[in-house]
DNA sequence: ACGATTTTGTTCTCACGTTCACAAACTCTT
DNA sequence: AAGAGTTTGTGAACGTGAGAACAAAATCGT
């Protein structure tokens, strides 16, 4: 959504070999990759599009074309080997090679995702944790120290980091992104409850659970006022 | 994406009668209810479609439309009464009750969820945090004390809670989920790396950290890459 | 009072995403 | 070796969403 811009060029021809895989598709490979995960570890060797597709909670036909745009590597009249089928997602994702990270503003969140396990498990390491409040700087959180956020550009630099994190109030994260950018990011993660703007060739995403609750009460309310509340609905249900 | 099923019946006419505010609508309506909520406190009476716009962070055609899901709160040659349309929205989203929530899955995460203030600021209450571990019930996390997961359907029917966060590790998650459905609960924000199936009338939303940062590292991968890798874009980059 | 200006609400068109449905390609049985 | 049975990959139909563009409706200046 808040990413890369499609191509420029009219031209409409070759979209296939250009390797422009749909938005929509990136966003559910990392699904997939679970679900065959836990397949490999129950040491699944073949699975059909069919089997994938309830694990990952989609439809056959929508993973069976997701994984089209990557390339044939299933074989009909049996399925995907599961193993093989793992690694060129992984490979596609660019799960290969190592992403370092920074996390910016360890208060409550910072600390959650600081100590989450998960991250180092997909090939993402935390290079630092950063924070402006000096009180905070040198606290040990999991394995690291926290550092001053004056040493960003030292620690992107040397870190080869590409990836940042912002779990900072909504009023420093702007600020914070600037300078994520000026560094040398070119993605972030933002946990803050703003909109952040940025040039061109960063990747912004971001993760709102605010926005999430909302959302959710929106459609909560809709159930509970029977879905039918206008007079026209009354009217059109009670001339049948 | 996880949202109620569109109606059933064939019938097409009066689709904006019958109140069915498209699901990308409702997803960018917090959005500009915060954006709102900025101008209101820098009292700003009115702002035009292009001023929310880019405080929200899209294309003022865009929030025109969202905005005539609604109704005409607009007035032409003039903007929107700031306050006014704040109060539409949020009432429109459901924000003029107050939700009760249950925290499952008291852990890092958990702990940074209990201790988060945007829940209560939007109307969302805390009404109970949950663990299934002996150890930590009891516990004080901010103003409340961890409850055991025993008590959950009793919470739920006194608490009137309709919404449900999951915060533990992926493996507690579906009977977690299957409890919370059993218990009354119609709205689940999973924070959980797993896929959940619930019964038609229950929403799910997820927040998968792990998912947004490959993600990420996709479309860095691409950048890094030089965009034009196949041997067919330099042929037709070169032929002009 | 009326033309110039602003800004909304909406129509139209195009792009993107989902699902169906089926030929092509494989395995297995006899 | 051939036919029956599976399961993929994809073309085509459909539905949803985004953005450009403009008529309708308001304000403002004279």
């Amino acid at each position: 959504m808040t990413t890369a811009r499609s191509r420029k060029s009219g031209r409409a021809r070759d979209e296939r070999a250009e390797r422009g895989i749909p938005e929509a598709t990136v966003a559910r490979l990392p699904v997939y990759l679970r679900a065959l995960a836990a397949l490999s570890d129950r040491n699944v060797a073949t699975a059909s599009s069919e089997d994938l597709a309830s694990a990952a909670g989609v439809n056959s036909a929508k993973l069976r074309k997701d994984l089209s745009y990557l390339g044939t590597y299933g074989t009909r009249g049996v399925g995907y080997d599961v193993n093989y089928l793992r690694y060129q997602i992984a490979r596609e994702i660019g799960l290969t090679q190592d992403w370092s990270v920074v996390i910016v503003g360890i208060g409550n969140l910072g600390h959650a995702l600081a100590k989450y396990s998960g991250f180092a498990s997909r090939g993402f390491q935390v290079a630092a944790l950063l924070d402006s409040d000096p009180a905070r700087v040198g606290e040990q959180v999991g394995d690291l120290r926290i550092s001053s956020f004056d040493d960003l550009s030292t620690i992107v630099r040397e870190g080869q980091v590409s990836i940042g994190v912002i779990a900072t109030p909504a009023g420093a994260a702007q600020d914070v992104c600037d300078q994520l950018v000026d560094a040398g990011v070119s993605s972030i993660l933002n946990f803050a409850p703003t909109v952040l703007s940025v040039p061109e060739h960063v990747d912004v995403r971001k993760v709102d659970l605010s926005i999430e609750l909302q959302i959710l009460a929106y459609h909560e309310q809709r159930k509970a006022h029977g879905h039918a509340a206008s007079p026209l609905d009354q009217l059109s249900a009670g001339a049948l």
